[in-house]
This record gives C-alpha cells, structure tokens and sequence, in this order.
DNA sequence: CTCCGGCCTCACGCCACGTGAGGTGCAAGT
DNA sequence: ACTTGCACCTCACGTGGCGTGAGGCCGGAG
C-alpha cells in the first residue's frame, strides 16, 4: 500500500522555501543526505530529516558555517533539548544585538539633528560586534599619540547643506521657545510645556523616523544619561536636560491616557 | 602643521571591526574608495569616508548585497534623513522578525514536550520568507493529492528515546496531579493551582530552556490561542486548558509582587 | 508514441572576501 | 650607515555557499 516512502526534493524546497540546488548541496557535502533514494534514483526525505533540515536552517540563518552546523547536529552528546535551549539564547542575544543597534541609530540620528559630531570610534559603536574593552583600550594604546588621531578627533565632520541649515534654525527656534517658557516659570508638566514636547516628537517624526511616543521617552531618558546630550541641553541653561525630560514624560503620559 | 590628513586604512579597520582586505575590496569595486592617497601611494580615510563606511557596514549587517548597497548610498536623491528612516524601518522590522522566530521557536519547544507532531508545512512555519498564502495555497494545490502527501500526513516522528520517555512520564504525573487538582474543586488562582504552575515552569527550566515569568505567561496565552494546544489540553477535560491558563498567570502575578 | 514535468549528474560561474607572496617607505635601535 | 620592524602596497589564487545552465533519464497524460 505505502508505496511511496519520503518526500521528493521539490516538495521538501517547497516546503522549507530553499531551492532544490540547496538539498542538492547539502547532499553532496554530507550535512543532509536523504534516508532513503527512489528506484529511479530520486531523494526520498523523511521526517526525520525534515526535522534536521529545520534545524540545519536555523543555525544558517543565525550566521554558522555549514561545517559548524553539521558538527552540531552530529554531536552525540547533545540531545534534542540541548538545541532548542541554544537556539533560544541564541535568538534572544540576536535581539539584543539589534535592539543595540536599533538604539544607536537613535543616538546617531539624534545627533544629526542637534549637530554634534562624533569621534571615530563613536560612529562604529553600533557594531558592538569586537570585544568592546580590549578594543576600547588597545585602540587608544596604538593609536592615541599619533598626529592623525589627536588633530582629526573633533573635527567638523562637514555636514554642510541647504536644508540642514533650515531645519537647524527650526530646532534652535524650539529651543529659544522652550528656554522663554521655562523662566516664564511653567511647570514641566503643564500644558504648554507638553506641547512643546509634543512639537519636538513632530519634528523627529517629520524629519527623521516614525518616534513613537515610547521611543520619545527613550530619547528623554538618553538626554539625562549620555553625557553628550546632557551637555548640550546644559549649555543652553542648566536644568534645560531634567526640564525637557520631564516635559516629554509628561506628554508621553498624555498621549497615553 | 595639520600634515596628517585622514585616517590610514588600519586604524579604519580597527575602528569598524572590519579586516584591511575588506577596505582593500570595497576600494577594487568602487564601493568606497579613500578620498585621498599619501604621498608614498597609502590610502586616507575622511570623516566623511568614515560615514560612508558605517552606512555600508550596517546594510551589510542586514544583507544586502553590495551592489545595492551601492546602488542606495549613491542615489542622488536620498538624503541622510532617508537612510536613517530607512535603516530603523529595517531593524524594526528585523526585530520582529526574530521575535517570531523566537515565538516559533517556544511553539516547536512545547510540541516536543507534549508529543505533537507538526506537518511539513508546520515545521517550517519559522522561516517566513516566502508570501505565506501563496505559498500555502499551492502548495496544497501541487502536493496536496499525491499519495506521499497525503500518507505521511500525519505520521509518527520517532522521536523514541530513552530519557524521552522518561520526561514524558514526568510530564504525564504533572497532568494527573493537574486534573486531581482541578476536581477537588481548587480555584485556578490558589495556591495549590499557581504551585503546580511553577512546577510547570520549573519543569521547562530544568528540561528545555530559561522560561522566565513573562514567556511562561506567553505560553499560557498560547495554550488557548492555538488549537494545536488548546486541543491536547482540552483532550484531558474540557476547560483544563483556561484552568491552566489562570493558573500560570496567577503565578506570574504573585511571583511578579 | 510523443510530450512534459520533475528528477538526475556534471561542471562552470559568482560574490565577498581570506590568505599568502613579494616589494616599498619610514622610524627606531645598534 | 645599516639593519630591523611595522604598516602599507599590489597581484593573484583559494574558499564557502550556493546559482545557473547543459544534457539526459523516467513515468504518466494526451
């Protein structure tokens, strides 16, 4: 009755959404040879090797070498529960990863709209991808006297355009109109201060990125921690950093009541 | 006095984590190539390079190709703010779709400890990189009446192991103990109901992966979402799978304050 | 009886680099 | 003055993970 035992090469592509070549590949390098072969010759996959297939992808997409993928699976001593427990940090640490850099592209972006310029190793900082403090310090230890690295380390990076500069003006005249409603003695959390907050996340939103309200109170969050950010509102007037924060908070609050 | 002009290809290398041959290449195809040479033919990287360098890295990270990389950084009318829209779109979107992977990854984890088996198509419900419903249509269209098809539908996976077994056995006392429980009358939010639903997580700690309070609450929602799960709990006794459910999040809560 | 769709096996091509091999320029030590 | 050493240079071939035909076999439908 059973005549037909597996499934054919096509089916199982289809299935995994990789082409035929791929099965084909895995075949001749041994990571994933069918159980079984047709009397014609044809691949017959079992189950089981679905199963494998499944996981030989997950690795892949993960970024593993083949070969590494295949030292794995074949690992006697590691059982079924062995992998579903690394694949599971293994994708929680890829979330944090680009959650990381989803982050730093707010940092970056938000340095763009305020012009501060950031050093070298700042601009990379998003690939957190080297060992973060033997880098940190063998960077500094082998570069750090030379010439090129003293006299190029706060240079303007030249962002120089048309529009730049209008859109700079528009986000000094929210400064000069947060400063006035701030020793006109408004409350943080009062109306006016709130709009305020309001029309700075419209701005981001009309000139940079979809800033939700959620991310908004990130980026207040950042203006108190990061020292650059805080600088910069602080030199406006001290207390500008904790008066903004607390006026976007506040509006976030609004917006989500 | 500034006689140094421009960071030399090492320290670029250092700085974005990247290997010189790397530099080298991008130079060869034109993707990035120094503004400017030393007089002894070495190559010096700009501030502006250096950005350049980033944005190509990062898409890079998100795979693409470099042809299209290329052909992105040099479109004429895309301006940073572009590029910064564009690349937190993609991340978001990557996020997510790791985080599917991931909620995959818990569906497959369950189906294990309790012994379902998926379909082919079930299987490789992870990998959504194809257009779901065309994919699934004809699929079922092309594969759907063949008899390899429709034979191994449904068919064991063998699974058979020793300490398999052994867990299943564990798992089974659990549901026993569960059932006792909920016929002596224990409402799903007392104590004896939320100690069974630690042991339940405990059980996944120590056999699968770290379920913390908040994936655990996950599962609970799953267990009446999908009719996958819903089903092999309410095979037990009708209502066992919403008395579960309460149970673990009445767990949560308390471990929660 | 032919046609067609899916399968097969070579075998070469491609991208994004890795990995030497062999040579240059400069600065520091002997 | 001379070697040593380091960072840089330019070929140029190798590699991993397939893509992309070329040419042929096989079983069912028209």
């Amino acid at each position: 009755m059973n005549t037909s035992a597996g499934y054919p090469v096509g089916q199982v592509a289809a299935f995994a959404g990789v082409t035929v070549r791929t099965l084909h590949h895995y075949d001749e390098i041994g990571l994933l040879s069918p159980s079984a072969r047709s009397h014609a010759g044809h691949r017959r996959y079992s189950d089981a090797d679905l199963d494998r297939l499944q996981q030989i992808l997950f690795y892949r997409e993960l970024g593993f070498p083949l070969e590494q993928v295949a030292a794995l699976l074949d690992d006697p001593d590691a059982d079924p529960r062995e992998h579903l427990r690394r694949q599971h940090e293994l994708l929680t640490a890829r979330i944090g990863k680009l959650t990381e850099m989803a982050d730093a592209v707010q940092r970056a972006m938000e340095a763009r709209t305020m012009g501060i310029n950031l050093t070298p190793e700042e601009k990379f900082e998003v690939f957190g991808d080297y060992d973060p403090d033997r880098h940190a310090e063998e960077t500094r230890e082998r570069w750090g006297n030379t010439d090129a690295y003293e006299q190029s380390q706060r240079r303007a990076a030249s962002y120089t355009k048309e529009d730049w500069l209008r859109i700079k003006a528009e986000q000094e005249d929210w400064g000069a109109r947060l400063v006035a409603l701030r020793e006109s003695g408004a409350p943080a959390d009062g109306e006016a201060a709130m709009d305020l907050a309001e029309e700075h996340r419209r701005f981001i939103v009309d000139h940079y990125y979809d800033c939700t309200y959620e991310i908004h109170t990130g980026l207040a969050e950042m203006y108190l921690a990061d020292p650059r950010f805080n600088a910069f509102y602080e030199s406006i007037a001290p207390g500008t950093a904790r008066y903004v924060h607390d006026a976007i908070v506040a509006n976030a609050r609004r917006a989500g009541a």
